[in-house]
DNA sequence: CTCTTATAGAAAATTATTTTCTATAACTAT
DNA sequence: ATAGTTATAGAAAATAATTTTCTATAAGAG
C-alpha cells in the first residue's frame, strides 16, 4: 500500500470516528495493491498465505466501508461478487475476461452532459478484454 | 414483451433443448419490459401483483439463464444484486441513481482497439445520473 | 394423441453475509 | 508516558440469499 493511500484512508476513517488498526492495515496493504478481481473468501485466503491473520468479518466490514466510500467496486461475475480497489480518482477499468486482472485508467474524456433527459452525475466505463499475459497463453490468438 | 423478443428467446431456449413454458413467459413478459433495476424478490412481488403466480425458484433460474445468455446484467447496489434485461444489441446504460431506472442506449462509438496491452473484446459504458422524473421531484436542482 | 423428457415450485440444503458479544487495542487527555 | 474511554476484531450465532432436490405436470416431437 502506497503511503499516500494509507494516509488518505486513515484520514477518511478518522473523520467518521473510526480507527486505523493492524487488521485494517493488513487488509488494505493487500487489497489496495491487488490487481485481480477477488471474492471476499479469496482475499482472506490470499492474506493468510502471507502468514497474516485477520478474520473474514474484517474483510466484509472493510469491503462494505470502502464501497460506501466509493473506493471499491463490485462486479457480479458468474454469480459471484468480486471486488477491486478503486483509487480515488480513477475512471475506467480494463478487465481481463480470462484472469480477471483489472487496470485502472485515469484520464476521463467524458464531460458533464445531458443525455435523453438524464443529467449525468457520474459514470463508469468498463472494458472487458484479454490482457497481454493471457494473450500469450492463448493457442488461437 | 414484444413479439420479436419472445420469439428470439424461445429460439435460444430451443437450441439448448429447453422449453418455453407459461411461467417463463410470464416472467419474461414482465422482466423484458421492466425499466427499473430490481432484486429477484422484487421481481417476484411485482409479478404477483399482476395476479400471476410463479415461484421464486423460477425467477432465479431465469435470471441465471439470461445472465449466461448475455441478456441480463446485474448491478451490486447498496450490497443488493439488482437485475435489468438487456436487449441483444444494447451497449450503454443510463441509470438513475435515485429511482434506479435504466435506459438502454444502442449506438456504440467505440471500436475494437488495443489499450495498454489489452485487446478489447467487449465493453460496457454505464452512466449514473438523475433521470428527468427524479429531477422534477428535486427541491434543490 | 401418445410418449418422452424438461419443467415448476415447494421444501430442504447450502452458501453468503450480517449481527452479536466481549476481550483487546487505539486514541485522548492528563 | 499512563490511565481512561470507546471503537474494534473476530468467533459464533443469526439471518438472508441462492441453489439443489424431488416429483407431479406439461411441452413439444412424432
Amino acid at each position: 500500500m502506497q503511503k499516500n493511500i494509507e494516509t488518505f484512508i486513515t484520514d477518511t476513517l478518522h473523520k467518521k470516528g473510526m480507527r486505523m488498526t493492524r487488521p485494517k492495515k493488513e487488509f488494505l496493504d493487500f487489497f489496495t495493491s491487488e490487481e485481480y478481481l477477488k471474492t471476499p473468501q479469496e482475499l482472506l485466503e490470499n492474506i493468510k498465505q502471507h502468514n497474516i491473520n485477520i478474520g473474514l468479518t474484517t474483510v466484509y466490514r472493510m469491503l462494505n466501508y470502502l464501497m460506501e466510500a466509493g473506493l471499491t467496486k463490485a462486479y457480479s461475475i458468474n454469480g459471484e461478487l468480486r471486488y477491486i480497489f478503486c483509487p480515488p480518482d480513477h475512471h475506467y477499468h480494463m478487465i481481463c475476461v480470462k484472469c480477471l486482472r483489472v487496470k485502472n485508467i485515469f484520464d476521463c474524456p467524458v464531460k458533464d452532459v445531458k443525455v435523453d433527459g438524464f443529467k449525468i452525475q457520474s459514470h463508469q466505463v468498463d472494458f472487458f478484454g484479454i490482457c497481454d499475459e493471457c494473450s500469450k497463453k492463448e493457442v488461437n490468438k
